[in-house]
DNA sequence: GTGAATGCAAAAACTTTGCATACGC
DNA sequence: GCGTATGCAAAGTTTTTGCATTCAC
């Protein structure tokens, strides 16, 4: 089952098919993966929990709980903590990060998968679930001044 | 001026034309990058400098000037600290991760050089310096397992 | 000699653990 | 009711900062 935003009232069906409860806290982070267009850490995630009061380790191990059941994906954008953004299937994007400003946008055009099959075969794994692939330079703004 | 590990007798020369002062801690450190065949963390260099008894903040300071200077590259295995290695140009490589027991192993083809004149025309970027790479999954022995 | 680099102490930032309570199913 | 999920307190880990001293050039 692939979570895509596009599902907000299947959220309670997702939880339910992972074999996690459907609780407040999980069912509003999953809102606010839907809802962010980059992706967030930790703390974004307590900012727009307000409202509910979680308390940041249950957000550290429904991050944990999300990423093992294949909901979210950790992303590497070299900022000090680690980001998360839903996990998308085939079509999936990765980024652009400013090491100036810290802008950070998407890119389409990932290659890695029709690679995997070859790499593969010359190493010594068996499976590859994930990969980053994460692009660090400087925007048009940064980069005139 | 590329430091491959290869000119250890040039390493003042190095350091000299990126206007770093030759002290034994960054001279012991290039050693470090140099004799290492993984990606390596500030405890790994600590303890591989074990004799100069050079403190933990000057590691990190060293290996954010090395990294500013473009000798050194990060490289986000998901271990929970920074991961760095020797930069290499064109013929650089990426690493396979196993996300059970943390084996990492090279693998070269990065078509990404070739790709990136056309992600940074469809982007709003005008120079990238380094990406990241590296694939997530199991290796042979805890696929099995 | 001078400015950059280092060491030490302290703190900041991020993440995890243990345990008692609360809540989904 | 059962077992998972949460909150709170505490601690662990990684990295950074301030300042006085030392060292490379």
């Amino acid at each position: 089952v692939k979570y895509d935003g596009g599902m907000k009232k299947d959220r309670r069906t997702l939880l339910k098919s992972l074999r996690l409860k459907a609780t407040p806290a999980r069912l509003a982070m999953l809102d606010v993966f839907a809802l962010s267009s980059k992706p967030i850490n930790a703390e974004h995630i307590s900012e727009r929990l307000k409202g509910l009061k979680v308390d940041h380790v249950t957000v550290y191990r429904t991050l944990a709980s999300f990423e093992e059941k294949g909901i979210i994906k950790q992303v590497d954008l070299r900022k000090g903590s680690v980001y998360y953004e839903l996990q998308e299937g085939e079509h999936h994007h990765h980024h652009l990060v400013c090491t100036d400003c810290g802008k950070v946008e998407d890119f389409d055009a990932c290659e890695v998968g029709a690679a995997l099959p070859g790499i593969l075969k010359k190493s010594s794994f068996k499976a590859v679930d994930s990969h980053s692939l994460e692009l660090f330079g400087l925007c048009r703004k940064c980069f005139a001044s």
